[in-house]
DNA sequence: CCGCATCCTTACCGATACTG
DNA sequence: CAGTATCGGTAAGGATGCGG
């Protein structure tokens, strides 16, 4: 039971090195959804870089949130799906954005 | 609805804004179980330095999630607290901690 | 359509020294 | 004990241009 607490901090760390970047959680979002293609991603994440979200997807992907898939056509299409794994986050989020909710509300 | 939405981001980040830094989630949980003093606090939270403690509290007051309560004393004693509505955070943090948990024995 | 490479700015954080 | 002030490093993110 303390060796749970020593961990805390890292625990919460670890989940916030996995969403808390400037538009992850938005990604997520958007994929929770349903499957984007990059194109379509870009478009509904206003104001985001073509860098960024490249980044953002492929660390999403290595963390094993996201899964990206290649299809073959011309030009080359690829589509970003949220993982069966990726979906256990959606709570995580829930919780983040009725807090945040409330935190506005009260001003 | 849709409203609803939209604001999405911003909710999750009006949340990671008051927790996402790199100190607090340690020491909202310190202060979870019970009152400490500035020097108590230092102590629990191995490695941060004195600057970025202050720093945290300071933000984490404003934000109205910890008090602040000089003593009169010499030499002056000052508390720290969870506030009523800080304490709104926990299962925030729980949630997040629990998925970090849930990440790390994945692997 | 999708992605990589560069360069640059800025925010966050640490180190250190000093104060009532 | 509980702060403040300053300086500097590092890493996140943005701007822009090129390429398959």
């Amino acid at each position: 039971m303390e060796r749970e607490r020593d961990h805390y901090r890292c625990l919460v760390d670890v989940a916030l090195e996995v969403i808390g970047a400037k538009w992850k959680p938005l990604i997520i979002h958007h994929l929770c959804r349903k499957p984007h293609r990059f194109r379509e991603l870009e478009r509904k994440v206003p104001f985001i870089t073509r860098k960024m979200l490249i980044q953002h997807l492929r660390e999403l992907e290595r963390h094993g949130v996201v899964s990206r898939e290649i299809r073959p056509a011309r030009p080359v299409q690829v589509e970003y799906a949220i993982t069966e794994y990726g979906q256990t986050l959606y709570p995580v989020l829930q919780a983040l954005s009725d807090w945040g909710k409330l935190h506005l509300e009260k001003g």
